[in-house]
DNA sequence: TAATTCTGATTACAAGTGTAGTCAATAGTT
DNA sequence: AACTATTGACTACACTTGTAATCAGAATTA
């Protein structure tokens, strides 16, 4: 098993650093109405503790999951296998990618050149 | 089979963004230095045909090779894709990510000001 | 012409993934 | 105590992916 987080785990994933601990039962409410069958949920959640990014604690009968790897960790590591894999490192081609394909609102585009000046200043 | 372009199949895709067409020896040899064998180069030739991304015209015995997507395009759907999967479609989150976690060179700051700027124009 | 080689087509096969069913133990209920 | 419901563990299974070997036909060479 690899240790890689598949997309749909993520979600799971997603689920739990929203808020946690929480019960399969209660993860499985949470992405119930996104079409989840309760199996898939579990065995999911079973994949996640192999795979060492979730944890559980004993609670009687049940168990309780938490995430133990960051979120942001998670991100910034798919981000840059992305950049690697699609754009071969180029960020200023992956840039101009996002950048034109979605329209990015006032704010958005405000909020980009703050964090543009905060980094040119480092 | 499905229609999407994985990863590896994507590096023989560069290959012949680069130029085409190529037979498959060509690309064989461009890829060679990688450490790629030969069999699997053509067995992601054959898959990214019948995934109707590369198409071919006979030159004799052999085929020759050539893109029939735009790398834009899957660029672009790689990365709508990679936005909604990863960051929830949070634009701003993803230029953070990306932003603060590869140090970018003074040029890719003007450079991505200018697109900024260029963009809020529109 | 017979042997060899090149090339695409077909087949192989393990690991990962999405999707879920079955099993076994336990806890709660009658 | 017997029954039922819950829950994690285990099993299932088709599809994808990475990695390549084999096959069959055509071209080249001896």
């Amino acid at each position: 098993m690899s240790n890689r987080v598949s997309e749909s785990e993520q979600i799971v994933m997603e689920i739990l650093w929203q808020e946690s601990p929480l019960s399969s039962s209660e993860v499985v409410s949470k992405l119930h109405d996104q079409g989840w069958n309760e199996k898939t949920v579990k065995t999911f959640l079973n994949r996640l503790v192999k795979k060492q990014v979730v944890s559980f604690t004993r609670d009687g009968r049940r168990y309780l999951y938490s995430p133990c790897v960051a979120r942001e960790d998670v991100l910034s590591e798919e981000s840059s296998g992305f950049l690697n894999r699609v754009f071969q490192g180029d960020m200023k081609q992956l840039l101009t990618t996002f950048v034109q394909n979605k329209q990015l609102s006032n704010e958005e585009l405000d909020y980009l050149k703050r964090l543009l000046d905060s980094e040119a200043k480092k």
